[in-house]
DNA sequence: GTCCAGGGCCTAC
DNA sequence: GTAGGCCATGGA
């Protein structure tokens, strides 16, 4: 079993990962979407596509009128379902939408300043109980619509992280958001940069099986190239 | 033609 | 608890 290094040795890590990430790509200003209405619609649509397709449905959405939750909440989900098809899975994303603004406007009217007053742990529960938004989608919305101090993890956090050799094999969701809370400042502009950081740098160097380590900007200080893992 | 993308849920073992 | 199937488009 191989030691992970102390805590100080990782935060050092983690910034110094931070940094050239930084470096290469400059500050990511996320969420792409100009209304807390178009982040939480955009984070349902993008579960398991690439954001080229989500861009499409949005546009399709608001070229209908259809981008904001009131507006989903009282259209049928067919009509919604035909205006997302290019985000797979439209069927069961129609209903999702339609799920979390019917949650919303029977819960909190409709009325996302309210809904965002509450605790940040009693309303991540409470939306994982809508059905259709997992921890992701859920972390997402919390950090990104509501401005919460909250890690969102995703695929590419835990290819990134496993090849790099700082992610244990078991390591689920809450492990991995239980390290960056400990190891990251106490920053909310930071999770929500980092994050963006990561999907920013999954996309181009570090696909599930075509990495292209030689230009990835982590490649000195990563595992995956010398110990091939596929 | 093949691969896979910023998940989540359900079922079977 | 966990692997595997389902959902079912579009770009490289």
């Amino acid at each position: 079993m191989t030691m992970r290094p102390a805590t100080s040795e990782m935060k050092n890590l983690l910034e110094e990962i931070y940094s050239r990430l930084l470096n290469e790509f400059g500050h990511r200003n996320w969420w792409p979407g100009e209304t807390r209405d178009e982040v939480i619609i955009g984070a349902i649509l993008t579960q398991n596509v690439s954001w080229q397709n989500v861009e499409k449905a949005i546009s399709y959405l608001k070229r209908s009128g259809l981008l904001t939750l009131e507006a989903i909440h009282r259209t049928d989900t067919a009509e919604i379902a035909s205006l997302i098809k290019p985000t797979r899975f439209y069927n069961m994303k129609a209903r999702k939408l339609r799920n979390f603004s019917d949650w919303l406007f029977i819960t909190y009217g409709g009325d996302l300043d309210l809904m965002f007053q509450c605790h940040t742990g009693k309303l991540r529960q409470e939306m994982l109980a809508i059905g259709g938004l997992g921890e992701e989608t859920v972390d997402s919305i919390l950090l990104y619509a509501g401005n919460r101090k909250v890690f969102v993890v995703d695929a590419y956090t835990a290819r990134i992280f496993s090849r790099l050799g700082i992610a244990g094999k078991k390591w689920r969701y809450a492990d991995y958001q239980e390290f960056f809370i400990k190891h990251l400042d106490d920053d909310i502009a930071l999770y929500n940069d980092y994050h963006a950081q990561i999907v920013r740098l999954g996309i181009q160097y570090c696909k599930k099986t075509t990495p292209e380590c030689e230009k990835c900007p982590l490649n000195s200080i990563c595992e995956f190239p010398l110990v091939p893992t596929r």
